[in-house]
DNA sequence: GCAAAACATACGCATATCCATATATCCATG
DNA sequence: CATGGATATATGGATATGCGTATGTTTTGC
């Protein structure tokens, strides 16, 4: 993983947001991301696949639902970076409206 | 400063490097990274004016040469940032390449 | 099988980004 | 003040990026 591109990932606020989420939550489905960031689904789906498709995180197909997790093979200096910035990026209300959301699938328990 | 603003800067490996090069080194001024980094001056000039303009780094004429250094006012995190990826990130051969540039204008002494 | 939900992709467009080349500015020195 | 070195900017073009809307695909439940 090279450092330029990692960065490029992050230069999103969509993006960037997803994956602070994904650091809080281990793992979310694309709906979960769609209600938390209230955004357009396909936009989530197309940024979520392009950070699927530089390794950075991976889905699993489980029924109905995708879900998105930090790739197992995230090199640690990654997510040491996603930590720093954790402290100082307030997700704002983005995990209180996750908790609250409608009809969330079950969270998952190993 | 915004992190997907502070990662967009990071997101070029021009920049990337300036960076990491005013880390290891305080104060360089452009002749220094032209040399360190075998670029063309002008890509050079352009990416720290960039940079200036965001306020990541600083800049001062002394005399002919315009010193640049990592702003005063660069958060801590974002700083931290820069130490994780230097830890990972080899500059290669960009610092002894800087001290064996011929004609090197003399490292300032505060 | 059909309809609906969850997700992915295609398309067209606007804008941003990066670059090389050429040219301008600023400064020291003779 | 003329010259050359150090740095900055302007210009034009190639490519990348991000977006919304529309449409596919897969799965579930009836």
């Amino acid at each position: 993983m090279k450092p330029e591109r990692f960065f490029k990932a992050l230069a999103d606020r969509t993006r960037l947001q997803c994956l602070l989420l994904l650091r809080d939550d281990r793992e979310l489905c694309v709906c979960e991301f769609v209600h938390a960031l209230a955004l357009p689904q396909p936009r989530i789906s197309r940024h979520l696949g392009s950070l699927r498709d530089q390794g950075i995180v991976s889905d699993e197909r489980r029924g109905q639902w995708v879900y998105y997790r930090l790739s197992a093979d995230l090199p640690d200096w990654a997510r040491e970076v996603l930590e720093t910035v954790a402290q100082v990026h307030s997700l704002g209300d983005l995990n209180e409206r996750l908790a609250s959301m409608p009809n969330r699938p079950q969270v998952a328990c190993d």
